[in-house]
DNA sequence: ACAATATTTGGTGTTTTGAGCAAATAATAA
DNA sequence: TTATTATTTGCTCAAAACACCAAATATTGT
């Protein structure tokens, strides 16, 4: 395997890792509903604002968040194309176990 | 937040951290081509047989690969649905980052 | 049963991750 | 400038993830 490639898979991977923590999943979730500030984020995801703000700065790294000045507060958007399908693909997935787990026979 | 919905937003945060790491992304953009057993998995990728069995029960256990027995073989194949959408999202999100890398000043 | 091949599993050590607290930064209002 | 609100950053520590090597398991052929 070529050195490109590699470092291709690895900023692939590098997005994936970053949408599969849940607390940051979490967060995508909100954002998808519309721009919201750090406070609101931490307090609906009943999580500690530190751990919400590092969460953002990881995703704005990995270009899947971006965020704009308003005032005091700072609101966050989500910047990932076609969230829908990704989302919605990886639901299906969590369906289709809860789904084996309920009826194990198939 | 419920806990339920806690417990959801774990197990799909789980998928996407399966799925977010170089080596199983390797494997799973390999089995997009078809199915095949480890030890060819390996040496495509240039990793240790081992590792990449390691990589597979982990994808196993979460749904997105299954395996079949063929003689001394085993073979294993992709059954994440919509995978195109979820890879074609995320190489989306990659472009755009070496895009903007290239030309910063957009 | 024995050898050969394909794969998985166990043990170990290093690196990375994420939480929690305190301190620092930024913008607004008094 | 000082106080207040909103957010970020630095530090430390425990837990998790991974790679690496050796050993175990399973299947086929002799």
């Amino acid at each position: 395997m070529l050195q490109r490639d590699k470092e291709k898979l690895q900023m692939k991977a590098d997005v994936f890792k970053a949408i599969g923590q849940p607390v940051r999943l979490g967060i995508l979730e909100l954002l998808r509903l519309g721009e919201m500030p750090v406070g609101l984020i931490a307090s609906k995801l009943g999580a500690d604002v530190c751990a919400v703000s590092k969460h953002l700065s990881l995703l704005r790294k990995q270009g899947i968040v971006a965020d704009r000045k308003e005032g005091l507060k700072i609101l966050y958007n989500i910047t990932l194309p076609n969230s829908f399908d990704l989302f919605g693909c990886v639901d299906g997935v969590v369906r289709q176990r809860l789904a084996d787990r309920a009826d194990p026979g198939g």
